[in-house]
RNA sequence: GGAGGGAUGGCCGAGCGGUUUAAGGCGACGGUUUCGAAAACCGUUGUGUCCUCACGGGCACCGUAGGUUCGAAUCCUACUCCCUCCGCCA
């Protein structure tokens, strides 16, 4: 949430920032102010009568307990208190008003962010190979580890099935990387709810707005998260914390739930767009001074999964157009699939500054006793099924096995590779 | 799902509709004392928001949201969460 204070100092800069998005906001940013306007007269307005009503009522009080009579007072007091509920039901709907306005504005782009993805730096080499590398979902089914046919029997379209090898190595994925994170990078392990109320995802930017995207519950109402980011940054809600408790450094697995609403029709074979998708998230919460390095070492604790699998991938810096709801900046981790021959999103690594602590009300108190809003930044750390997509495709062989990349091995109880079940005797 | 009990400041814990601007205690912080410390004593001790250049002042907050009343921590309604018991259950 953008801070209201901001919006009466500086509109004309927010509209600005804003712009950056390629969305024009001034005609809302305008409406906020003017309903913020009236009520702040109207408050005062309240506040006046409510101290009236304060010290009047006192006296009543007090000319009751002499035994005398305050009658004349209290038909007086009828009236003030009947005005005051008028102008509270204004009051308030102001509020709600503006409240509901903000929460539907974006973060504003940090000053570093550009229009246009720009390509920082490429990482690993890409592969030649002397045969055409199957898509993953093709190799998938060649190996028996994947079935989408039998997920969409179950489910639908676009639902993952994953079988013998192809569990195995998922899991294997998954202990690794938060393995990883927690010993390496010094994380927290959390194994959060996966259901969670609207108000938890009210807290990340999720919603209102994009609440399309979320499955829910039709008896209680509850949402099915689409990342562990949700209740991980929500863990901190209505906290104040001390400054030298931060930075806190939460890792979960979790499956996470889209209904990719409005992008029917895209990458509709294999594991790149599923509805139901497993992820190792990360998530910072850090102080304001150091939420800018922070950002840095997330990103490179996130590639560091990439390196230790040897997969090739680049890292690109997201232009303001392309960033999420929440983000003020982002970095976006790509690996190579040679079988789709493209560059696939495995990670989002964003800093959101104070905008979901506004959201959450999460604070920390500074050595000089100020009270201020906690940065929270997120990252995958990776995404799995794509790691899994991205395995198979670079580590095919030409008899259309899979390599498993050395770190993994001893999470796929010392397997070197994953055969083709007709090979095997 | 059923029957009860509960939610008050950082923590514990009082609180008859009007001397409560929320008693008291603990903790924390500052001071006195001390060579230093402990103890004792004295003082301070939440959050938000609005007005003001500022000094300062107002208003709100006793789980949440409504209601009754001149006046609500206190009475009423709904909801949330926690505890006890019964039922069901991996």
């Amino acid at each position: 949430m953008i801070d209201i204070n901001e919006i009466r100092k500086n509109s004309s800069g927010i509209i600005a920032s804003l712009a950056k998005r390629g969305e024009d906001l001034s005609d809302k940013i305008e409406k906020i102010k003017k309903l913020d306007e009236a009520w702040r007269t109207d408050l005062l307005e309240m506040e006046e009568i409510r101290r009236e009503k304060n010290t009047v009522s006192d006296e009543i009080g007090k000319l009751k307990r002499n035994g005398s009579d305050a009658s004349e007072m209290i038909e007086q007091m009828q009236k003030v208190s009947a005005r005051e509920k008028e102008i509270k039901k204004k009051v308030d709907e102001s509020r709600a008003a503006i409240n509901q306005e903000l929460l539907l504005l974006p973060n504003i782009p940090d000053d570093s962010v550009t229009a246009g993805n720009k390509v920082l730096r490429e990482q690993g080499e890409q592969k030649k190979y002397d045969f055409e590398v199957l898509p993953h979902w093709e190799a998938g089914k060649i190996l028996n580890i994947l079935d989408f046919e039998k997920a969409a029997v179950l489910s639908g379209s676009q639902f993952p099935l994953l079988c013998g090898d192809g569990a195995l190595l998922e899991r294997a994925l998954i202990n690794f990387m938060l393995d990883v994170h927690i010993e390496k990078h010094g994380y927290l392990e959390i194994m959060p709810p996966y259901l969670v109320r609207e108000e938890t995802m009210i807290g990340t930017g999720k919603f209102p707005k994009f609440s399309e995207e979320s499955y829910m519950t039709v008896k209680d109402g509850l949402c099915l998260i689409p990342t562990a980011e949700v209740p991980l940054v929500n863990l901190v809600r209505d906290k104040i914390l001390s400054k030298d408790e931060l930075p806190l450094k939460y890792a979960a697995f979790t499956s996470c739930f889209r209904r990719e609403a409005g992008s029917h029709g895209l990458d509709t074979k294999g594991l790149i767009r599923n509805h139901q998708f497993n992820k190792v998230e990360l998530v910072n919460i850090t102080n304001q001074e150091e939420s800018g390095r922070a950002h840095e070492q997330l990103l490179a604790e996130s590639e560091e999964i990439l390196k230790l699998l040897q997969l090739p991938y680049r890292v690109l810096e997201l232009g303001s157009d392309d960033m999420g709801f929440a983000a003020a900046k982002t970095y976006d981790l790509e690996v190579w699939m040679p079988g789709e021959k493209k560059w696939r999103e495995v990670s989002s690594c964003s800093n959101c500054l104070d905008f979901q602590a506004r959201r959450i009300n999460a604070r920390y108190r500074s050595p000089e006793g100020d009270i201020l809003f906690v940065h929270t930044l997120n990252s995958s750390g990776l995404a799995v099924g794509r790691i899994f997509a991205a395995i198979v495709e670079n580590f095919q062989t030409d008899e259309i096995n899979v390599k498993i990349p050395e770190a993994l091995q001893s999470y796929m109880k010392g397997r070197k590779r994953i055969k083709r079940p007709d090979t095997v005797k």
